[in-house]
DNA sequence: AATGAATGAGAGTTCATTCAT
DNA sequence: GATGAATGAACTCTCATTCAT
């Protein structure tokens, strides 16, 4: 029997042993391992990219790297927090100034389909976090599912939008979004996004309306 | 430089080294591996389930699981192609004998977070299945987008619900399901079933109604 | 350093624990079993011949080998000992009644070049045997170069050919012989043998006749 | 049935992802665990000499083993090729500047055999190949064969010894030196190397002179 | 700051052999 | 006599990580 434990967090604190780059080099190299690693554990999963796949591509020597990162976890868990703040940073952006939720929505799913169309590798990496990083992964989607919640509770309050509970409605127009976002990714699509987010929107928009 | 290919398919047809077993014995201990395989697998992700680990649990040698299996890969594939049969079928049984697709979108909803909340392994290995076995994680997810694009395009013929791409639709309408099953099984969401259906069935059936 | 002792021997005695069989299916499985280990080691060389290889080969169970054999290394004796018996009986019906040293050096070169080619996967295993089974190598080739010797003592002492050193020349002689079945075998040289024959017994019979 | 191929080739090209050494204590070490390799293989054999007996002997972890080689397959490739250009070296060296074919025979069998006697790992390495690695086999005689008989055939041009075919003249004087050399290496014979190569040379010189 | 050689634990896999049926 | 399931030791190879230079 003896079911273990599922791995959880550890790498959380990143700053501890691994200096931060003193020198305008040192900060270059530390980049250029980071963009390697985005590009190779994107291609490769994590598993199958080993340091010395990322150094190769970063152009530096194995040891390196353990001058930047404490371990391979450690990238692994810092590509997945970028990846939370360029998201969240893009949706932001892209719905401000916009008071109507369900406009939000709409240009909220925009912005994002654009983005993960754009990152395909990051993409991945988020989805691998489960399995590699369950921490990561969490805080990531929660941070998302709580915005969201909040902004369905204020439009419930508002009046823009018809009553329902905002935690499970968030969770559904993130999967909404995820599924649509693999679809470019993963397999490919190439519907333009506006022509999705057409169709998709006038789903929700009229399942939300009051 | 060098970007690697994306690991693909190579496990597809499962017989040519490992034997099927011949006597009750064997088709038993084939069995117990392959259950054993799914706790260990789903509870710690392919890469921390030794060989070891899933023959521990099942209570053989190391040296038997090839006896039933190819490689680890193998036993992956299986699973995934299990999973997709079983909730296959559990849907099918679930909308069978309702011809108003809104009602069989209910069901069907209804139907896959029970079972996805009774199999959580199950769904962690299909997940996963997308940076292990791409093949098996396509196939899966093909089969189950073409059934709801199917479902929904003779919806919009019968005039259940109002025009709109279908295959989009299908991929939002996945996306939701999925996330909620998400919800369920690794954040330990624990409101009732049928709560979530309804406030999500509200959504769809409002959104795609004529 | 410890250099380790070159493995010798220790399958010299065949039958004690190993039942020889009883009755005529019994005698034809193991002759089945023999036969499939000849062609299997032959081809794929001992070390990648496996049991499994070579039971599959002849048509039985894994577990039915070892009811006549009672290792790996002891069929593989066997087949060194068959060859050798199979060479010598061969060799001497080719020289009996052949007076002449010379005359009978020429006939056994041909029988046997003929036997090599007709049996290419004994040439190989008796090769093979210096790796595997050392005793059984060392007796083979101690008893044709004893044969030899004392064949060309005679020789000498009846004053068919020239005086020199008999251990040196059978060692000579005994190198021609394998070389030329080794182009057959392993170079797939196709010269008739009665033109390689003839070739090399110009040379044999000048460079030792009196 | 399914007469699995003979394995032959794949070790061919050699530097792809095995780096060379870029140091000095690294080219040592890579020097380090070839002599080692030779050794053991050659006393053991090459599949009773594992990774770890070789690094073992020679003072490094088995890791790093394959930071210089491959696999276990292209260390004994590179032994073989090694052995080629030892033994092809020596023999030039030992014959050049000797313009008689019969007294250059008799120098080459001479530095043959002494090679030979001091390098017994190497002969055992070579022959054993045959089993291990068929194309580096080839490739070995490939060479002496070739040099071999362009030198009979300049020879017989020459008018230095009389017509005869020379491909299998070369395969059967060939024969004679490895089974000569055999004999001191495999047996053990102590017969000082120059009465051996008189009771030979007296044979061939004969053999062939016009 | 950067290198690259070295480590060694641990993984997947094979296979000769045993044994209950 | 024959089967085929089961065993477990042993092997090759990988890779995150450390360290001397």
């Amino acid at each position: 029997m003896a079911k273990p434990a599922r791995k959880t967090g550890g790498t959380a604190n990143a700053s501890e042993d691994t200096s931060q780059p003193k020198t305008a080099r040192g900060e270059a190299t530390r980049k250029a391992i980071l963009t390697a690693a985005e590009r190779v554990i994107g291609a490769r999963g994590f598993n199958d990219a080993s340091i010395g796949h990322i150094t190769s591509e970063a152009g530096v020597a194995q040891g390196t790297f353990y001058i930047y990162f404490k371990s391979k976890d450690e990238v692994f868990h810092e590509l997945v927090l970028e990846m939370g703040r360029l998201v969240r940073r893009e949706l932001s952006q892209a719905t401000r100034d916009i008071p109507n939720r369900l406009d939000a929505e709409k240009a909220g799913l925009t912005a994002f389909l654009e983005f993960v169309r754009a990152h395909p590798d990051l993409y991945r990496i988020v989805q691998e976090a489960l399995f590699v990083d369950q921490d990561a992964y969490n805080a990531y989607y929660q941070a998302f599912s709580e915005g969201y919640r909040k902004g369905l509770e204020a439009a419930v309050e508002a009046g823009h939008i018809r009553p329902g509970d905002a935690d499970t409605r968030a969770w559904a127009l993130m999967g909404i979004s995820r599924s649509l976002g693999e679809r470019l990714v993963i397999w490919g699509d190439t519907t333009p996004i506006d022509e999705i987010v057409a169709t998709v929107h006038d789903m929700i928009a009229n399942g939300l309306k009051p």
